[in-house]
RNA sequence: GACCCGAUAGCUCAGCUGGUUAGAGCAACGGACUUUUAAUCCGUAGGUCCUGGGUUCGACUCCCAGUCGGGUCACCA
Protein backbone atom coordinates (compact mmCIF):
# COMPACT_ATOMS: atom_id res chain seq x y z
CA UNK A 1 0.00 0.00 0.00
CA UNK A 2 1.57 3.84 -1.03
CA UNK A 3 1.24 6.27 1.42
CA UNK A 4 -1.08 8.93 0.86
CA UNK A 5 1.59 11.53 -0.04
CA UNK A 6 2.75 9.15 -3.12
CA UNK A 7 -1.01 8.09 -3.87
CA UNK A 8 -1.53 8.95 -7.22
CA UNK A 9 -5.62 9.54 -6.86
CA UNK A 10 -4.91 11.71 -4.23
CA UNK A 11 -2.41 13.57 -6.41
CA UNK A 12 -4.11 14.29 -8.79
CA UNK A 13 -6.66 16.06 -6.56
CA UNK A 14 -4.41 17.77 -5.03
CA UNK A 15 -3.12 19.17 -8.89
CA UNK A 16 -7.10 20.25 -9.36
CA UNK A 17 -6.67 22.03 -6.41
CA UNK A 18 -3.58 23.96 -7.38
CA UNK A 19 -5.03 24.53 -10.56
CA UNK A 20 -7.81 25.96 -9.26
CA UNK A 21 -5.94 28.44 -7.53
CA UNK A 22 -3.77 29.69 -10.67
CA UNK A 23 -7.11 30.46 -11.99
CA UNK A 24 -8.14 32.42 -9.42
CA UNK A 25 -10.76 30.18 -7.81
CA UNK A 26 -10.99 29.55 -4.29
CA UNK A 27 -11.37 26.28 -3.52
CA UNK A 28 -12.91 26.72 -0.27
CA UNK A 29 -15.66 29.16 -0.17
CA UNK A 30 -17.58 30.99 2.43
CA UNK A 31 -20.98 30.36 1.49
CA UNK A 32 -23.86 30.08 -1.12
CA UNK A 33 -27.04 30.97 -1.40
CA UNK A 34 -29.09 28.03 -2.03
CA UNK A 35 -32.64 28.87 -3.54
CA UNK A 36 -33.94 25.34 -3.30
CA UNK A 37 -32.52 21.93 -2.30
CA UNK A 38 -32.17 19.10 -4.28
CA UNK A 39 -35.82 17.81 -3.45
CA UNK A 40 -37.69 20.89 -3.47
CA UNK A 41 -35.83 21.70 -7.22
CA UNK A 42 -37.49 18.45 -8.36
CA UNK A 43 -40.93 18.96 -6.31
CA UNK A 44 -40.91 22.89 -8.37
CA UNK A 45 -40.34 21.32 -11.56
CA UNK A 46 -42.78 19.60 -11.11
CA UNK A 47 -44.91 17.56 -14.22
CA UNK A 48 -43.65 20.35 -16.56
CA UNK A 49 -40.69 20.01 -19.20
CA UNK A 50 -39.17 23.44 -18.47
CA UNK A 51 -38.98 25.43 -14.83
CA UNK A 52 -37.51 27.93 -13.20
CA UNK A 53 -34.39 29.28 -11.97
CA UNK A 54 -33.00 27.38 -9.12
CA UNK A 55 -29.65 27.71 -7.18
CA UNK A 56 -28.81 24.24 -5.78
CA UNK A 57 -25.24 23.19 -3.58
CA UNK A 58 -24.00 19.99 -2.73
CA UNK A 59 -21.89 16.82 -3.27
CA UNK A 60 -20.77 15.65 -6.86
CA UNK A 61 -22.20 12.20 -6.46
CA UNK A 62 -21.67 11.17 -10.26
CA UNK A 63 -19.99 12.43 -13.15
CA UNK A 64 -20.45 11.83 -17.04
CA UNK A 65 -18.51 13.49 -19.25
CA UNK A 66 -19.76 13.25 -22.91
CA UNK A 67 -17.47 15.80 -24.67
CA UNK A 68 -19.47 19.11 -24.96
CA UNK A 69 -21.61 18.37 -22.24
CA UNK A 70 -21.55 16.51 -18.95
CA UNK A 71 -24.09 15.36 -16.68
CA UNK A 72 -23.63 14.86 -13.24
CA UNK A 73 -25.63 14.12 -10.08
CA UNK A 74 -25.59 16.36 -7.22
CA UNK A 75 -26.63 15.07 -3.72
CA UNK A 76 -27.80 17.41 -0.29
CA UNK A 77 -29.66 16.35 2.91
CA UNK A 78 -32.75 16.07 0.90
CA UNK A 79 -31.91 13.93 -2.18
CA UNK A 80 -30.15 14.68 -5.76
CA UNK A 81 -30.97 16.29 -8.12
CA UNK A 82 -29.02 15.62 -11.64
CA UNK A 83 -26.87 18.75 -13.69
CA UNK A 84 -26.75 19.40 -17.00
CA UNK A 85 -23.69 21.10 -18.11
CA UNK A 86 -23.23 22.49 -21.98
CA UNK A 87 -20.16 24.31 -23.58
CA UNK A 88 -22.77 26.80 -25.16
CA UNK A 89 -24.17 28.11 -22.13
CA UNK A 90 -21.44 28.08 -19.79
CA UNK A 91 -18.86 29.53 -21.86
CA UNK A 92 -15.42 28.24 -22.67
CA UNK A 93 -13.36 29.17 -19.48
CA UNK A 94 -16.05 27.68 -17.00
CA UNK A 95 -16.85 24.51 -19.11
CA UNK A 96 -12.72 24.03 -19.21
CA UNK A 97 -13.02 24.24 -15.06
CA UNK A 98 -15.42 21.76 -14.89
CA UNK A 99 -12.08 19.64 -15.26
CA UNK A 100 -11.05 20.42 -12.47
CA UNK A 101 -14.49 19.27 -10.65
CA UNK A 102 -14.62 16.20 -9.34
CA UNK A 103 -16.93 13.31 -7.94
CA UNK A 104 -16.67 14.20 -4.37
CA UNK A 105 -16.72 18.37 -4.48
CA UNK A 106 -19.15 20.01 -3.28
CA UNK A 107 -20.36 22.89 -5.63
CA UNK A 108 -22.98 25.34 -5.73
CA UNK A 109 -24.91 26.14 -8.82
CA UNK A 110 -27.23 28.22 -10.83
CA UNK A 111 -29.45 27.56 -13.34
CA UNK A 112 -33.57 26.22 -14.59
CA UNK A 113 -35.00 23.49 -14.52
CA UNK A 114 -35.86 21.41 -17.40
CA UNK A 115 -36.65 17.79 -18.03
CA UNK A 116 -34.11 15.71 -20.21
CA UNK A 117 -35.78 13.22 -23.09
CA UNK A 118 -35.36 10.53 -20.22
CA UNK A 119 -37.70 11.99 -17.96
CA UNK A 120 -35.35 13.43 -15.77
CA UNK A 121 -35.87 16.76 -13.62
CA UNK A 122 -32.35 18.57 -13.94
CA UNK A 123 -30.95 21.23 -14.03
CA UNK A 124 -29.53 23.25 -17.07
CA UNK A 125 -26.33 24.84 -15.48
CA UNK A 126 -25.39 28.26 -16.36
CA UNK A 127 -23.37 29.34 -13.35
CA UNK A 128 -21.30 26.64 -11.51
CA UNK A 129 -19.05 27.68 -8.07
CA UNK A 130 -16.92 25.43 -6.40
CA UNK A 131 -17.40 25.70 -2.38
CA UNK A 132 -15.17 22.70 -1.26
CA UNK A 133 -12.94 20.94 -3.02
CA UNK A 134 -12.27 17.40 -1.88
CA UNK A 135 -8.32 15.92 -2.25
CA UNK A 136 -9.28 12.73 -0.88
CA UNK A 137 -12.09 10.59 -3.06
CA UNK A 138 -15.33 9.48 -1.81
CA UNK A 139 -15.70 5.57 -2.65
CA UNK A 140 -18.99 6.50 -4.74
CA UNK A 141 -20.19 3.06 -5.49
CA UNK A 142 -21.97 2.71 -9.23
CA UNK A 143 -25.98 2.93 -8.62
CA UNK A 144 -28.59 1.48 -10.62
CA UNK A 145 -32.18 0.58 -10.32
CA UNK A 146 -33.50 -3.36 -11.23
CA UNK A 147 -37.09 -3.70 -11.15
CA UNK A 148 -37.08 -1.05 -8.71
CA UNK A 149 -34.42 -1.73 -6.18
CA UNK A 150 -31.72 0.20 -6.01
CA UNK A 151 -28.63 -2.30 -6.50
CA UNK A 152 -24.82 -0.19 -5.53
CA UNK A 153 -21.60 -2.05 -7.85
CA UNK A 154 -18.54 -1.69 -5.88
CA UNK A 155 -19.11 0.95 -3.20
CA UNK A 156 -17.75 1.16 0.41
CA UNK A 157 -19.01 -2.10 2.44
CA UNK A 158 -15.49 -2.75 4.56
CA UNK A 159 -17.59 -3.43 8.29
CA UNK A 160 -14.68 -1.47 9.92
CA UNK A 161 -14.11 1.23 7.51
CA UNK A 162 -17.81 2.14 8.00
CA UNK A 163 -17.70 2.55 11.61
CA UNK A 164 -14.28 3.78 11.57
CA UNK A 165 -14.84 6.48 9.31
CA UNK A 166 -18.39 7.43 9.76
CA UNK A 167 -18.20 10.48 8.01
CA UNK A 168 -17.16 8.94 4.84
CA UNK A 169 -20.24 6.55 5.57
CA UNK A 170 -22.75 8.55 5.82
CA UNK A 171 -21.75 10.65 2.89
CA UNK A 172 -21.72 7.72 0.44
CA UNK A 173 -24.56 5.72 2.01
CA UNK A 174 -27.98 8.01 2.47
CA UNK A 175 -29.69 4.74 4.13
CA UNK A 176 -27.08 5.04 7.11
CA UNK A 177 -28.15 8.54 7.54
CA UNK A 178 -31.73 7.85 7.37
CA UNK A 179 -31.98 5.43 10.42
CA UNK A 180 -30.17 8.21 12.20
CA UNK A 181 -32.58 10.84 11.31
CA UNK A 182 -35.17 8.19 12.36
CA UNK A 183 -33.70 7.50 15.94
CA UNK A 184 -33.07 11.50 16.39
CA UNK A 185 -37.03 12.06 15.47
CA UNK A 186 -37.62 8.80 18.06
CA UNK A 187 -35.79 10.47 20.54
CA UNK A 188 -37.65 14.07 19.98
CA UNK A 189 -40.88 11.91 20.21
CA UNK A 190 -39.88 10.65 23.29
CA UNK A 191 -39.13 14.25 24.86
CA UNK A 192 -42.17 15.30 23.39
CA UNK A 193 -44.16 12.64 25.14
CA UNK A 194 -42.53 13.00 28.96
CA UNK A 195 -42.58 17.23 28.41
CA UNK A 196 -46.37 16.74 27.46
CA UNK A 197 -47.38 14.93 30.94
CA UNK A 198 -45.22 17.47 32.96
CA UNK A 199 -41.86 15.91 33.26
CA UNK A 200 -38.93 18.29 33.60
CA UNK A 201 -36.17 17.66 31.58
CA UNK A 202 -32.47 17.34 33.65
CA UNK A 203 -29.32 17.38 33.44
CA UNK A 204 -27.20 15.23 36.34
CA UNK A 205 -23.25 14.37 37.08
CA UNK A 206 -22.11 11.97 34.53
CA UNK A 207 -19.01 12.33 36.97
CA UNK A 208 -19.61 10.60 39.99
CA UNK A 209 -17.62 10.14 43.16
CA UNK A 210 -19.91 6.67 44.05
CA UNK A 211 -21.57 4.74 41.01
CA UNK A 212 -24.46 3.33 42.38
CA UNK A 213 -28.09 2.17 40.68
CA UNK A 214 -27.13 -0.32 37.93
CA UNK A 215 -24.60 -3.41 38.31
CA UNK A 216 -21.83 -2.99 36.30
CA UNK A 217 -18.38 -2.07 36.34
CA UNK A 218 -17.42 1.65 36.04
CA UNK A 219 -15.07 3.42 33.97
CA UNK A 220 -12.98 5.42 36.73
CA UNK A 221 -10.67 8.65 36.29
CA UNK A 222 -9.19 10.84 38.57
CA UNK A 223 -9.58 14.61 39.41
CA UNK A 224 -6.40 16.35 39.27
CA UNK A 225 -7.62 19.50 41.45
CA UNK A 226 -9.17 17.97 43.80
CA UNK A 227 -7.32 14.85 43.73
CA UNK A 228 -10.23 12.02 44.08
CA UNK A 229 -10.85 9.53 42.29
CA UNK A 230 -14.40 9.53 39.94
CA UNK A 231 -16.34 7.38 38.18
CA UNK A 232 -18.40 7.90 35.07
CA UNK A 233 -21.99 7.17 36.01
CA UNK A 234 -23.63 3.94 35.50
CA UNK A 235 -27.05 4.57 35.47
CA UNK A 236 -28.66 8.33 36.11
CA UNK A 237 -31.23 6.98 39.29
CA UNK A 238 -29.68 7.96 42.36
CA UNK A 239 -29.33 11.56 41.26
CA UNK A 240 -32.55 12.13 39.94
CA UNK A 241 -34.13 10.39 42.82
CA UNK A 242 -32.43 13.26 45.31
CA UNK A 243 -34.09 15.76 42.35
CA UNK A 244 -37.13 14.35 43.63
CA UNK A 245 -36.60 14.79 46.98
CA UNK A 246 -36.24 18.33 46.30
CA UNK A 247 -39.57 18.92 45.27
CA UNK A 248 -39.07 18.24 41.67
CA UNK A 249 -42.39 15.78 41.15
CA UNK A 250 -41.62 14.13 37.68
CA UNK A 251 -38.16 14.68 36.26
CA UNK A 252 -36.53 12.57 33.29
CA UNK A 253 -32.87 12.53 31.46
CA UNK A 254 -31.95 11.71 28.35
CA UNK A 255 -28.13 10.85 28.59
CA UNK A 256 -25.23 8.53 28.25
CA UNK A 257 -24.00 5.85 30.83
CA UNK A 258 -20.91 4.02 31.08
CA UNK A 259 -20.30 0.46 31.64
CA UNK A 260 -16.74 -1.14 31.41
CA UNK A 261 -17.87 -4.43 29.95
CA UNK A 262 -17.49 -6.37 26.99
CA UNK A 263 -18.28 -5.21 23.29
CA UNK A 264 -21.12 -6.87 20.95
CA UNK A 265 -23.69 -6.69 19.00
CA UNK A 266 -26.01 -5.45 21.93
CA UNK A 267 -23.30 -3.99 23.91
CA UNK A 268 -21.27 -0.44 23.63
CA UNK A 269 -19.72 0.55 26.48
CA UNK A 270 -21.44 4.17 26.32
CA UNK A 271 -25.26 3.89 25.25
CA UNK A 272 -28.04 6.23 25.39
CA UNK A 273 -30.36 5.67 28.87
CA UNK A 274 -33.73 7.25 29.58
CA UNK A 275 -34.72 7.29 32.94
CA UNK A 276 -38.28 8.83 34.39
CA UNK A 277 -39.03 9.29 38.05
CA UNK A 278 -42.36 10.46 38.62
CA UNK A 279 -44.14 10.99 42.29
CA UNK A 280 -46.90 9.45 44.04
CA UNK A 281 -46.76 6.95 41.34
CA UNK A 282 -46.32 3.11 41.92
CA UNK A 283 -44.98 0.53 39.70
CA UNK A 284 -48.30 0.17 38.01
CA UNK A 285 -48.76 3.90 36.72
CA UNK A 286 -45.38 2.87 35.27
CA UNK A 287 -46.33 0.17 33.52
CA UNK A 288 -49.23 1.95 31.58
CA UNK A 289 -46.88 5.22 31.12
CA UNK A 290 -44.33 2.49 29.18
CA UNK A 291 -46.56 1.17 26.93
CA UNK A 292 -47.89 4.23 26.02
CA UNK A 293 -44.45 5.63 25.63
CA UNK A 294 -43.38 2.65 22.89
CA UNK A 295 -46.53 3.43 21.25
CA UNK A 296 -45.23 7.09 20.93
CA UNK A 297 -41.71 5.69 19.97
CA UNK A 298 -43.30 3.00 17.33
CA UNK A 299 -45.65 5.20 15.53
CA UNK A 300 -43.01 7.97 15.18
CA UNK A 301 -39.99 5.10 13.52
CA UNK A 302 -43.37 4.45 11.55
CA UNK A 303 -43.53 7.92 10.26
CA UNK A 304 -39.79 7.58 8.61
CA UNK A 305 -40.50 6.04 5.22
CA UNK A 306 -37.65 3.81 5.61
CA UNK A 307 -38.96 2.19 8.54
CA UNK A 308 -42.43 2.30 8.08
CA UNK A 309 -42.68 -1.70 7.47
CA UNK A 310 -40.47 -2.59 9.93
CA UNK A 311 -41.94 -1.00 13.03
CA UNK A 312 -43.77 -3.16 15.06
CA UNK A 313 -47.74 -2.82 15.61
CA UNK A 314 -47.94 -2.50 19.37
CA UNK A 315 -51.14 -3.31 21.23
CA UNK A 316 -51.35 -2.67 24.79
CA UNK A 317 -52.09 -3.74 27.38
CA UNK A 318 -48.75 -6.45 27.07
CA UNK A 319 -48.36 -9.41 28.43
CA UNK A 320 -47.66 -9.68 32.35
CA UNK A 321 -45.67 -12.43 33.92
CA UNK A 322 -45.04 -12.84 37.50
CA UNK A 323 -41.32 -13.21 38.03
CA UNK A 324 -40.95 -16.71 40.18
CA UNK A 325 -43.81 -18.11 38.25
CA UNK A 326 -41.81 -18.13 35.05
CA UNK A 327 -38.99 -19.24 36.72
CA UNK A 328 -40.82 -21.95 38.40
CA UNK A 329 -42.11 -22.97 35.89
CA UNK A 330 -39.29 -23.46 33.76
CA UNK A 331 -37.35 -25.45 36.59
CA UNK A 332 -40.42 -27.83 37.36
CA UNK A 333 -40.20 -26.30 41.13
CA UNK A 334 -40.04 -23.40 43.71
CA UNK A 335 -37.06 -21.57 42.73
CA UNK A 336 -36.74 -19.40 45.82
CA UNK A 337 -37.57 -22.66 48.38
CA UNK A 338 -34.20 -24.21 46.45
CA UNK A 339 -31.06 -24.43 48.54
CA UNK A 340 -27.81 -22.48 47.12
CA UNK A 341 -26.11 -25.55 46.18
CA UNK A 342 -29.49 -26.91 44.44
CA UNK A 343 -29.73 -23.65 42.38
CA UNK A 344 -25.58 -24.12 41.76
CA UNK A 345 -26.60 -27.48 40.15
CA UNK A 346 -29.57 -26.36 38.06
CA UNK A 347 -27.00 -22.82 37.08
CA UNK A 348 -24.27 -25.82 35.71
CA UNK A 349 -27.32 -27.88 34.17
CA UNK A 350 -28.27 -24.32 32.52
CA UNK A 351 -24.54 -23.91 31.33
CA UNK A 352 -24.39 -20.69 32.95
CA UNK A 353 -20.52 -19.33 33.31
CA UNK A 354 -18.41 -20.03 36.52
CA UNK A 355 -21.92 -20.92 38.52
CA UNK A 356 -19.35 -21.20 41.47
CA UNK A 357 -18.27 -17.69 41.90
CA UNK A 358 -21.54 -16.29 41.58
CA UNK A 359 -24.15 -15.18 44.78
CA UNK A 360 -27.50 -16.42 45.33
CA UNK A 361 -29.51 -13.58 43.80
CA UNK A 362 -27.19 -13.42 40.50
CA UNK A 363 -27.35 -17.32 40.45
CA UNK A 364 -31.47 -17.01 40.68
CA UNK A 365 -30.94 -14.12 38.07
CA UNK A 366 -28.78 -16.20 35.25
CA UNK A 367 -30.80 -19.14 35.96
CA UNK A 368 -34.18 -16.25 34.87
CA UNK A 369 -32.16 -14.90 31.69
CA UNK A 370 -30.96 -18.55 30.62
CA UNK A 371 -34.68 -19.68 31.07
CA UNK A 372 -37.27 -17.15 30.72
CA UNK A 373 -35.34 -13.97 29.33
CA UNK A 374 -34.93 -14.99 26.12
CA UNK A 375 -38.31 -16.73 25.32
CA UNK A 376 -39.51 -13.56 25.32
CA UNK A 377 -40.09 -12.07 21.46
CA UNK A 378 -43.42 -10.23 22.37
CA UNK A 379 -43.50 -7.29 24.18
CA UNK A 380 -43.52 -8.88 27.87
CA UNK A 381 -43.40 -7.58 31.72
CA UNK A 382 -42.18 -9.72 33.68
CA UNK A 383 -43.23 -8.72 37.35
CA UNK A 384 -41.96 -8.74 41.00
CA UNK A 385 -38.27 -9.82 41.59
CA UNK A 386 -37.25 -11.01 44.10
CA UNK A 387 -35.38 -8.18 46.64
CA UNK A 388 -31.85 -9.96 46.73
CA UNK A 389 -32.09 -9.11 43.11
CA UNK A 390 -33.48 -4.99 43.08
CA UNK A 391 -32.05 -3.27 46.32
CA UNK A 392 -33.83 -0.15 45.20
CA UNK A 393 -37.26 -1.50 45.25
CA UNK A 394 -39.92 -1.36 47.23
CA UNK A 395 -40.89 -4.35 49.03
CA UNK A 396 -44.20 -5.64 47.14
CA UNK A 397 -47.27 -5.34 49.12
CA UNK A 398 -48.46 -8.84 50.76
CA UNK A 399 -45.31 -10.28 49.68
CA UNK A 400 -41.86 -8.80 51.44
CA UNK A 401 -39.51 -11.20 49.82
CA UNK A 402 -40.82 -9.80 46.67
CA UNK A 403 -40.17 -6.27 45.37
CA UNK A 404 -42.54 -4.07 43.09
CA UNK A 405 -40.20 -4.30 39.80
CA UNK A 406 -40.96 -4.78 36.44
CA UNK A 407 -38.61 -5.07 33.22
CA UNK A 408 -39.87 -4.93 29.64
CA UNK A 409 -38.85 -8.12 27.29
CA UNK A 410 -39.01 -7.45 23.63
CA UNK A 411 -37.22 -9.40 20.92
CA UNK A 412 -35.48 -11.75 23.90
CA UNK A 413 -33.72 -8.21 25.35
CA UNK A 414 -34.67 -6.29 27.96
CA UNK A 415 -36.18 -2.82 27.23
CA UNK A 416 -37.08 -1.44 30.55
CA UNK A 417 -36.47 -1.87 34.30
CA UNK A 418 -39.12 -0.23 36.78
CA UNK A 419 -39.85 0.17 40.40
CA UNK A 420 -41.52 1.40 42.83
CA UNK A 421 -38.88 3.30 43.94
CA UNK A 422 -37.76 2.13 47.78
CA UNK A 423 -38.21 5.28 49.85
CA UNK A 424 -37.35 4.32 53.29
CA UNK A 425 -34.34 5.01 54.38
CA UNK A 426 -33.94 2.52 56.99
CA UNK A 427 -35.20 -0.72 54.61
CA UNK A 428 -32.60 1.19 52.51
CA UNK A 429 -29.83 0.79 54.99
CA UNK A 430 -29.95 -2.71 54.96
CA UNK A 431 -30.34 -3.35 51.16
CA UNK A 432 -26.94 -1.36 50.75
CA UNK A 433 -25.90 -3.51 53.58
CA UNK A 434 -26.70 -6.55 52.34
CA UNK A 435 -25.22 -5.55 49.03
CA UNK A 436 -21.82 -4.72 51.11
CA UNK A 437 -21.74 -8.15 52.29
CA UNK A 438 -22.17 -9.30 48.77
CA UNK A 439 -19.03 -7.51 47.42
CA UNK A 440 -17.25 -8.39 50.19
CA UNK A 441 -17.97 -11.71 49.36
CA UNK A 442 -16.79 -10.94 46.03
CA UNK A 443 -19.28 -9.76 43.80
CA UNK A 444 -17.88 -7.04 41.64
CA UNK A 445 -21.73 -5.96 40.56
CA UNK A 446 -23.01 -5.25 44.15
CA UNK A 447 -22.97 -1.88 45.08
CA UNK A 448 -21.76 0.00 48.40
CA UNK A 449 -23.38 2.62 50.62
CA UNK A 450 -24.27 5.67 49.49
CA UNK A 451 -24.77 7.82 52.37
CA UNK A 452 -25.30 10.58 50.67
CA UNK A 453 -28.39 9.10 49.21
CA UNK A 454 -29.40 8.02 52.35
CA UNK A 455 -29.45 11.41 53.60
CA UNK A 456 -31.14 12.73 50.81
CA UNK A 457 -34.19 10.17 51.45
CA UNK A 458 -34.32 10.59 55.12
CA UNK A 459 -34.97 13.96 54.48
CA UNK A 460 -38.19 12.24 53.35
CA UNK A 461 -38.67 11.12 49.79
CA UNK A 462 -42.06 10.82 48.32
CA UNK A 463 -43.51 7.88 47.11
CA UNK A 464 -42.59 7.58 43.48
CA UNK A 465 -42.44 5.03 40.36
CA UNK A 466 -39.01 5.04 38.19
CA UNK A 467 -38.28 3.64 35.11
CA UNK A 468 -35.13 3.31 32.54
CA UNK A 469 -35.40 2.68 29.08
CA UNK A 470 -31.97 1.78 26.72
CA UNK A 471 -32.85 3.78 24.10
CA UNK A 472 -30.13 2.08 21.80
CA UNK A 473 -32.23 -0.94 22.50
CA UNK A 474 -35.96 0.65 22.00
CA UNK A 475 -34.74 1.53 18.65
CA UNK A 476 -33.05 -1.52 17.90
CA UNK A 477 -36.45 -3.40 18.54
CA UNK A 478 -38.67 -0.73 16.82
CA UNK A 479 -36.34 -0.59 13.17
CA UNK A 480 -35.32 -3.95 13.13
CA UNK A 481 -31.60 -3.19 13.07
CA UNK A 482 -30.04 -5.79 14.84
CA UNK A 483 -26.36 -4.35 15.61
CA UNK A 484 -25.42 -1.27 18.21
CA UNK A 485 -23.38 -0.31 16.06
CA UNK A 486 -25.75 0.66 13.50
CA UNK A 487 -27.45 3.05 16.17
CA UNK A 488 -24.67 4.35 17.38
CA UNK A 489 -22.93 7.03 15.12
CA UNK A 490 -19.47 6.74 16.55
CA UNK A 491 -19.30 3.73 18.50
CA UNK A 492 -16.74 2.23 20.32
CA UNK A 493 -13.87 1.29 18.36
CA UNK A 494 -10.25 -0.33 19.11
CA UNK A 495 -7.83 2.23 18.28
CA UNK A 496 -6.27 2.06 14.61
C1' G B 1 -13.65 -16.50 25.92
C1' A B 2 -14.89 -20.77 22.06
C1' C B 3 -15.61 -22.09 17.02
C1' C B 4 -15.78 -20.75 11.81
C1' C B 5 -14.32 -17.27 7.98
C1' G B 6 -11.37 -13.34 6.03
C1' A B 7 -6.96 -9.69 5.00
C1' U B 8 -4.43 -8.98 -2.82
C1' A B 9 -4.57 -1.64 -6.61
C1' G B 10 -8.05 4.31 -3.84
C1' C B 11 -13.03 1.00 -3.72
C1' U B 12 -15.36 -3.98 -4.76
C1' C B 13 -13.28 -8.51 -5.85
C1' A B 14 -10.81 -12.87 -8.87
C1' G B 15 -6.24 -15.43 -8.70
C1' C B 16 -7.12 -23.42 -9.85
C1' U B 17 -3.82 -29.29 -7.25
C1' G B 18 2.76 -24.05 -5.62
C1' G B 19 5.61 -22.23 -11.51
C1' U B 20 8.65 -17.29 -13.01
C1' U B 21 6.07 -10.21 -16.10
C1' A B 22 -0.30 -10.75 -9.87
C1' G B 23 -5.69 -9.73 -12.99
C1' A B 24 -10.90 -7.52 -13.71
C1' G B 25 -14.71 -3.75 -12.90
C1' C B 26 -15.23 0.98 -10.79
C1' A B 27 -12.36 5.34 -9.42
C1' A B 28 -7.77 8.08 -11.55
C1' C B 29 -4.93 10.04 -15.91
C1' G B 30 -4.80 11.05 -21.66
C1' G B 31 -8.02 10.95 -26.06
C1' A B 32 -13.18 10.70 -28.88
C1' C B 33 -18.22 12.06 -28.06
C1' U B 34 -23.51 18.67 -27.33
C1' U B 35 -29.80 14.73 -23.68
C1' U B 36 -26.50 10.96 -20.41
C1' U B 37 -27.79 8.09 -16.14
C1' A B 38 -23.74 1.34 -13.72
C1' A B 39 -23.08 6.38 -20.21
C1' U B 40 -20.04 4.30 -24.22
C1' C B 41 -15.38 3.60 -27.01
C1' C B 42 -9.68 3.73 -27.36
C1' G B 43 -5.26 4.15 -24.53
C1' U B 44 -2.14 4.89 -19.81
C1' A B 45 -0.76 4.48 -14.98
C1' G B 46 -1.57 2.29 -10.32
C1' G B 47 0.61 -3.55 -5.88
C1' U B 48 5.30 -4.14 0.96
C1' C B 49 -0.45 -9.92 -2.06
C1' C B 50 -1.51 -8.05 6.75
C1' U B 51 3.27 -9.27 9.77
C1' G B 52 7.07 -12.86 11.19
C1' G B 53 8.90 -17.62 10.74
C1' G B 54 8.92 -22.48 8.13
C1' U B 55 8.56 -26.17 3.93
C1' U B 56 10.35 -25.92 -1.26
C1' C B 57 14.62 -25.21 -6.81
C1' G B 58 10.45 -21.82 -6.46
C1' A B 59 5.12 -19.29 -1.96
C1' C B 60 -0.29 -14.51 -3.10
C1' U B 61 -1.01 -19.90 -3.02
C1' C B 62 1.04 -24.94 1.64
C1' C B 63 2.31 -25.16 7.27
C1' C B 64 3.06 -22.57 12.18
C1' A B 65 2.69 -18.20 15.14
C1' G B 66 0.96 -13.33 15.61
C1' U B 67 -2.03 -8.81 14.44
C1' C B 68 -6.52 -6.88 12.82
C1' G B 69 -11.45 -7.62 11.23
C1' G B 70 -16.25 -10.28 10.26
C1' G B 71 -19.92 -14.08 11.67
C1' U B 72 -22.02 -17.50 15.33
C1' C B 73 -22.27 -18.82 20.41
C1' A B 74 -21.15 -17.62 25.52
C1' C B 75 -20.44 -13.45 29.06
C1' C B 76 -22.04 -8.44 30.33
C1' A B 77 -29.18 -8.08 35.85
Amino acid sequence: MTTDEQNFVLKARREKHDALLERGIAPYAYGFRRTHTAAAAVAALGAADEGERVNVAGRIVAWRGQGKTSFAHLADDSGRIQLYFRKDDLGEALFETLKLFDIGDVIGVAGTLFRTKTGEATVRVSGAEMLAKSLRPLPFGKEEIVNGVLVRHSGFSDPEQRYRQRAVDLAVHPEVRAAFVARSRMISALRAFLDARGFLEVETPVLQPLYGGAAARPFTTHHNALDIPLYLRIADELYLKRLVVGGFDAVYEIGHDFRNEGIDRTHNPEFTMLEWYQAYADYSDMMVLVEQLLVAAAESVRAQPAFAEAAPKLRPPFPRVQWVAALDAALGTAALAMSDAELRAAAVRADVAKPDTLSRPRLLDELFQAHVERTLQEPTFVLDYPVELSPLAKPKRGAPELTERFELFAGGRELANAFSELNDPLDQRRRFEAQAELRAAGDEEASGIDEDYLRAMEHGMPPMGGVGVGIDRLFMYLTGITHIRDVILFPTMRPE
